[in-house]
DNA sequence: TATAGTTATATTCAATATGAATATAACTAT
DNA sequence: ATAGTTATATTCATATTGAATATAACTATA
């Protein structure tokens, strides 16, 4: 017989840099190391429940949408006993969900993906993992929009992107490509603060995406 | 407690339709219903040798590579207990592997996913979510060469991709579009038996084409 | 053997998109 | 008022795309 687990991977982007929440567990076989939010399934609850009650005990992170990423067998992937796990992925703004450790964690924390602590069993491929869909996934659905605040500029989804895929783009292409999809509106405001030209700011416009969507639109970056 | 299953969809396509292989149980709570070949994971094994496994016990087919879709875990999808399932899906050409009913199974068959017979559980909704992926995957990554023999026509290729994405394609720029890429090879051969202009053969270049990954070209239809 | 019909295949044209480069606008600091 | 920097727009050459047209090559028939 065996366990089933869920482990959700909430990516964030700052600074530039693709971010992942990790806990420091404070019980069971991994008390000390690093890992993927997560924990066991209950018998009275789907998967996705799981996902989502098991992020908001273990790290205070709540209401969010969770996308199934894979699931994971290998045999030998927890140590003991046999463990499935399916994991799940998000995307936030990690400066609107500060992460909080629960009751049975020492720590909560933001991490660089390019920094990652030593992690517990499989959770450093299954991060490596979640990373590479991520990446195919933001260039064909907005779900980079997820991590930008209501309002902002086309020089933070450039950075955004540049972030997750590991790539850098032509801003002036970057800016016709994006305006050119129609699915920005124009806030009519102006970033303020800035040491230079005041950047326009936008929106993205989910309702327009939905109806080009049902139009057999296919968002493509 | 719960029990963890696989559950197979195998993809082919014959006569400009996206067809999937099915069985008819013999017996369990099923018995005489069509569904997904699959069945219940072993203890000492992954899904994925789980996958392969149960198909080539519930319809012979062997020695295909199988993609893991999604797990589905809804409480009441099995009835009496507790089963989580994992689907996996592949493509083949059906004429290249007959369907044949295992010891367990009164029959096994191609279904065009169009006309499909009652199924047991959720197993319609399965290949529902299984289209859909396919229909994605199929312009992201070159797997539609899985259900071609190895040398084919591009008005063959075309059909493919007309019948699995239920659209009709141009075919002077179907034709432009898939050469212009350089992955087929010119087999310098013309098919016979033809009533008219006989069509040049090709063949997918495997070699070339994980070359061009390695160096970050992304496959895109 | 010549021809008609059909399909495979190529080419053309106008419109659109893309990559790189250049240009202009508008903001702050001095 | 001006310099410097960044945001934003535009230009240019090239590539791609969608639709249409044209040509090639096959079989069947007379």
């Amino acid at each position: 017989m065996h366990k089933h687990s869920v482990d959700s991977l909430i990516f964030g982007c700052r600074n530039g840099h693709l971010e992942v929440c990790l806990i420091q567990h404070a019980d069971g076989p991994a008390t000390g190391q690093w890992g993927i939010p997560g924990d066991f399934l209950y018998d009275n609850e789907s998967l996705e429940d799981a996902a989502v009650r098991t992020l908001r005990t273990r790290t205070g992170i709540d209401d969010i949408y969770l996308d199934q990423l894979h699931t994971f067998s290998a045999l030998d992937r927890y140590p003991g006993e046999r463990v499935i796990t399916t994991a799940y992925y998000s995307l936030v703004r990690p400066q609107d969900y500060e992460a909080v450790a629960g009751a049975h964690e020492l720590d909560a924390q933001w991490f660089s993906v390019k920094q990652l602590p030593e992690l517990m069993y499989d959770h450093q491929s299954i991060i490596e993992f979640g990373i590479q869909h991520l990446r195919h996934k933001i260039r064909h659905a907005p779900i980079g929009f997820n991590l930008l605040p209501d309002k902002f500029t086309l020089l933070e989804l450039q950075k955004l992107y540049e972030a997750i895929l590991d790539i850098e783009l032509n801003k002036p292409n970057f800016r016709r490509k994006m305006l050119r999809m129609d699915l920005l509106v124009d806030c009519q405001e102006k970033q303020t603060g800035g040491a230079h030209r005041a950047a326009q700011l936008y929106r993205f416009d989910h309702a327009t995406y939905q109806n080009l969507q049902d139009q057999g639109f296919v968002f493509e970056l």
